[in-house]
DNA sequence: TAATACATTATATTTATTCTAAACTGTTGA
DNA sequence: TCAACAGTTTAGAATAAATATAATGTATTA
């Protein structure tokens, strides 16, 4: 599989040696068929699960970090009590469905130019993100 | 003043009786000619600063808990490390100055409806938040 | 192979947050 | 008046995410 030599070009170019240990999270991360949204907690026991090595807590964090410096991940800050981390680093936007917990992906084209009527002197713009928070429609017709 | 009585009926509808501690909390945070964003540390910080009187950490955490299950204030998610607060409780948006960490509002005025172009079944959304980065513009006008 | 550079790991540390339990305060009613 | 009670404050302990450390392991290079 040319898999292989994408998560060692995406390792080398975050400064990582590709090991083992590496490998294996890349492959978790990288080789789902869909991006995802995961918290440490989560990634360490899918990688448990699905693999017969077992990588430390600080490779673990280590390696995500560096992703994430180099752009291959990007951190959502939703909860002060745990990071979340994405897969799609493309520019796009978020649903948070509050009662399950959940990341729900919303493409940039599903909505539309954010327009803000306001500037800060000295300022621009980097970026723009949107969270839309859901909950259950209990539309209780009449 | 009428402030106090403002306070006071803030702490009874958040099920607190009005103490000298709380008050003061509620000094910091209402009194205020302007809503502000403030982190717990800050707070404290603040309290200590203006008070003769010392206010435990414990205090803190348990008024700002219970002012945020009532409304009276918000969390923002910003950073996985640390929790910030809002005093200001309207719907609005905020910039994010990532070089000199500090919130700033946008009245929700200044942001055109954002429109969502895709929906989840059986939810609805609750609040929809922007947060703009923004970074200085060293516009290197050639 | 030997020297060196880099990685991994278990463990310790840090720090925000939450919990606990004891001391304190204000209210109530005999 | 004052004892009982409910609620409060507090210091300190516990928890848990994140980060740092330092010893051991592995790969690369000369
Ligand atoms: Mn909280
Ligand atoms: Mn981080
Ligand atoms: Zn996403
Ligand atoms: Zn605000």
């Amino acid at each position: 599989m040319a898999y292989a030599e994408q998560y060692i070009e995406k390792l080398r170019k975050s400064g990582l040696r590709p090991t083992k240990q590496r490998i294996k999270i890349c492959e978790v991360l990288f080789d789902a068929e869909n991006t995802f949204h995961f918290t440490i907690k989560e990634l360490v026991k899918i990688i448990e699960n699905q693999a017969n090595i077992k990588v430390s807590l600080a490779t673990v964090y280590n390696t995500v970090h560096a992703f994430m410096r180099k752009g291959y991940l990007k951190e959502i800050p939703l909860n002060a009590s745990q990071s979340y981390y994405d897969t799609n680093v493309t520019h796009h936007h978020h649903f948070f469905d509050e009662e399950e917990n959940r990341l729900i992906d919303i493409h940039q084209d599903d909505v539309d130019e954010v327009n803000i009527k306001r500037t800060i002197p000295g300022k621009k713009i980097k970026s723009v993100e949107v969270i839309a928070k859901i909950v259950s429609d209990n539309q209780s017709q009449k």
